[in-house]
DNA sequence: ATGGTTGTAATACAA
């Protein structure tokens, strides 16, 4: 089974590279997060008529998140137990998605970006990221994956300057002891022993030229449970994707399972 | 240098 999460950075404007993409890399199971727009403006015909299942959650012109698979979609869930709300109307804040797929339990997950350290939403990311993770120890021993943009660089080498980052969100303190706290409890980041070097960022600023001068950061997951890990066979990220115009910022990242 | 770019039933705001 091929496994890819892809912040798509607004379905409707991207849905033919969402197609080719899926068609270009033969992909069973993909997690979307920023989706955008109202469910009912997604453009989904097409999908369904490759064969695929969708389900979406939460979209408004910011957020959103979906799920698409070709080798079922039950047990669609929207928001994860105690998953807290932010801004009015709080229904707009609907960031998580889980579905059974092929057997796997995939959650597709935006987090909270943050903003700045002082920002309101930053503690909210935290409170977020908290609360997923009291829900997500009740989920170890089934195969699940917990997939998505974290919107955190847990290691300095996951930005191209640590220096730059000196004050920004993404790569403090609190932030990476809550992506850590996964670690710990025994989920592990899938695609990083097989994306090493020039292949570790997902994410492009649109700003500056950043991708065509590569600096970028490592911000999108794929976290397993140990019985999920144990059948990676491999993974990628899609930095073609990112090329050329019409791109998302962010480049999908693709892990291979062991059926 | 607080810029720059992209998206959205938007022309401000989030990323």
């Amino acid at each position: 089974m091929r496994l890819a999460t892809w912040n798509v950075n607004s379905l409707r404007s991207r849905i033919d590279r969402v197609e080719a993409f899926l068609a270009r890399h033969d992909v069973d199971v993909l997690a979307l997060q920023e989706t955008k727009g109202r469910e009912d403006q997604l453009p989904l015909m097409g999908l369904q008529a490759l064969g695929y299942e969708v389900a979406v959650a939460g979209t408004n012109q910011w957020n959103g998140v979906a799920v698409i698979s070709r080798v079922g979609l039950d047990d669609v869930e929207v928001g994860f137990p105690e998953m807290p709300a932010f801004g009015d109307p709080p229904a707009a804040e609907a960031r998580a998605l889980g579905a059974t797929c092929g057997g796997v339990r995939v959650w597709s997950l935006y987090v909270p970006n943050g903003r700045k350290v002082d920002d309101p939403h930053y503690h909210y990311k935290l409170d977020w990221l908290a609360r997923l993770h009291d829900a997500a120890g009740s989920w170890r021993d089934t195969p699940t994956a917990l997939v998505g943009d974290w919107n955190i660089a847990p290691q300095d080498e996951d930005v191209f300057d640590i220096a730059a980052f000196a004050t920004s969100t993404h790569v403090t303190r609190p932030e990476r002891a809550a992506f850590e706290a996964f670690l710990t409890d025994g989920w592990t980041d899938l695609a990083r022993p097989y994306t090493p070097g020039p292949e570790l960022y997902t994410y492009w600023d649109y700003y500056r030229q950043r991708f065509e001068r590569n600096r970028g950061m490592r911000i999108d997951f794929l976290l397993g449970s140990p019985p999920l890990a144990a059948r990676v066979t491999g993974a990628a990220v899609d930095r073609d994707e990112r090329a050329g115009k019409g791109a998302s910022d962010h480049a999908p990242v693709i892990v291979d399972l062991q059926d």
